[in-house]
DNA sequence: CTGAAAGCGCTTACAG
DNA sequence: CTGAAAGCGCTTACAG
């Protein structure tokens, strides 16, 4: 049978709600009786039972993480950044990923009321109307890399369209007139953030240049097979930029396949720094983004959501920066400088 | 407010014990009584509160995993098998990481207690008596890629040893006469096995062969310290063997360096297969464990100790089959087959 | 400063 | 088949 506040109290020869008071450092308990009672405790191994605790207090200690079904590096560092920031808190985490429509979303998102105090939502299939219908009004949550506007919740997003102006940027500067870009999926919010972005810049830094956007869907296939479109394409581009790692490489096999060099005839880059990218021959450049601290600011910021409940949060949208990683697939020889090149971090709105 | 039992019960003109009853499928409900009850639910939207039922009945319906500082896609990987396996059951999980060191460890055991019905351990810092300090023994438990013997608890561990053995075979069949180790970190599980199945490969298959082992610690750069060593022995290995996958890739940095080609002048395997492996020129053979299903099996070993509490499990060590790739690196040119060469998931003891 | 008591929202013998 | 009641282990006004 495991020790409760009862024995503790008995032991201790004084109330249960004494017991209560002294553990949970309320003022109003003698030194004397406190260490007397800590010491019981300690003694007895007492470890309150949350449940209990939870069902008075209206409180879990717990958050909860709907992720959508995720694979990879993305993955684990978000969640890392999470649990780092939760344990700082003394916040438990509960997770529910591998949730591939918006049907199994909302069954993860139910079956974890009561049981989480707040949650962080990221997922493809979460919009606004999808929220009103399967979270409470009282439950705060903060939403990750959502196109999701106006919603009633703080969102916290990656800098896509300031990374990707940064790399063309960067890719003009370095004197390659002329860059082309491969979109990712039409749907994805990521590859549309990434698209303007590359619009944007080449408007204000290269404005007579025309635009060159080859589709592409994020895999390596459709960067393999964009890679091939562009070769084809003449006059050929002088500079690629992908709209992610994954496309920069399948489009870097398609430049070796035809003979074509990287950097000195065409260069390339891609987004998101996967562990491959600095593996390949020439090494990517690349646009980093910092998962761990996108997992912990939307920890932190629900956790002070939690802290202060009636102040109204100012509901904004939060862009965190990323920043350029030039490697050997975009001229600058330097080996992977690291331009750290804030962009970013302003809160619109 | 949120709606309780006795909204239901009164909507429904019954008492909440009816509606307890109702709800969870008691025989006992007329058909007539359930359905009324059962609409008056769904119309208030009615959600057990978690934590009072916890209080009562003394389960959680969750299982709370302990992991390491892990990175990448390992973590992943299992995180996703584990989620899987325990929503298919309706079970939540609670997930606590990026302990350090065994004083970590301890606390996050501790304040997961009372919130869990078992827990999933994978940590290199779990022993025995770790274990007796800080699970209380009614905690049912199940530990992952554990060296701890004659525990209480069940183990489940990834069959290192059969994957190394079966990758030192296939060097040898391949006519490799002569095959060097690049071993992995002194203390850990993981690299302790890779050694003796290479060791138990030789002896079996290349008897009159001397061994040939490099220090290493699972980095790429102790990796392509251990290349460099190689090259410089003569006679020089005709095939290499590294504990994991980033020192595989290390050393091919340094025999393309020194200009040295694989597989021609020398083949080389990893283990691990991570996903850089394929991306390297030429790609990486190499050991591929089923992470996924790792976490999979961990789970349903768990659940079935709670749903039989009483009956005493076979505190058995299990071992998951790895699967051998074969890639460019060592010899056979066919690209990637996967010699799917099962070998373990036999029980041992 | 301390204690007795109410109550959080459930489930489950115990009666009927 | 259904209901009244006890009780799970806590916290917190309310008295003293």
């Amino acid at each position: 049978m495991a020790v409760t506040i009862r024995d503790v109290a008995r032991e201790a020869r004084v109330s249960v709600a004494s017991v209560s008071r002294a553990l949970n450092g309320h003022a109003s308990v003698t030194e004397q009786t406190r260490g007397r009672i800590a010491d019981v405790a300690a003694r007895l191994r007492y470890v309150p039972h949350s449940a209990a605790r939870s069902l008075i207090t209206r409180r879990t200690q717990t958050i909860g993480a709907l992720l959508p079904d995720l694979y990879g590096e993305f993955f684990s560092e978000l969640i890392r950044g999470i649990d780092l920031a939760a344990r700082a808190r003394g916040l438990h985490l509960l997770v529910s990923s591998s949730h591939g429509n918006a049907n199994e979303a909302a069954a993860a998102l139910r079956s974890m009321q009561g049981r989480v105090d707040g949650m962080l939502i990221l997922s493809p299939h979460v919009d606004a109307a999808f929220l009103r219908a399967n979270l409470p009004d009282s439950l705060p949550a903060v939403l990750l890399n959502s196109a999701a506007k106006n919603a009633q919740y703080p969102v916290l997003n990656i800098d896509n369209y300031g990374g990707a102006c940064a790399m063309v940027r960067h890719l003009l500067d370095a004197g390659h007139t002329g860059v082309a870009f491969i979109a990712g999926p039409a749907g994805n919010f990521d590859a549309q953030q990434r698209d303007k972005g590359y619009r944007a810049a080449m408007a204000e830094h290269a404005p007579k240049m025309p635009l060159n956007v080859v589709d592409g869907d994020f895999s390596e296939e459709a960067g393999y097979l964009a890679g091939r479109k562009l070769l084809a394409q003449k006059p050929r581009p002088r500079a690629v930029f992908a709209a992610n790692d994954m496309m920069a490489v399948g489009c870097l096999h398609a430049f070796k396949e035809a003979g074509v060099r990287v950097p000195e005839d065409i260069a390339l880059a891609g987004f998101d720094d996967i562990p491959i990218a600095r593996y390949v021959a020439p090494p990517l450049s690349t646009v980093r983004v910092r998962i761990v601290d996108l997992g912990r600011s939307a920890l932190e910021r629900l956790a002070s959501t939690l802290e202060k409940p009636d102040q109204a949060q100012a509901l904004s949208v939060q862009t965190l920066s990323c920043e350029i990683v030039v490697r050997g697939t975009c001229g600058t020889k330097s080996n992977e400088i690291k331009a750290r090149k804030k962009i970013g971090d302003q809160s619109i709105q």
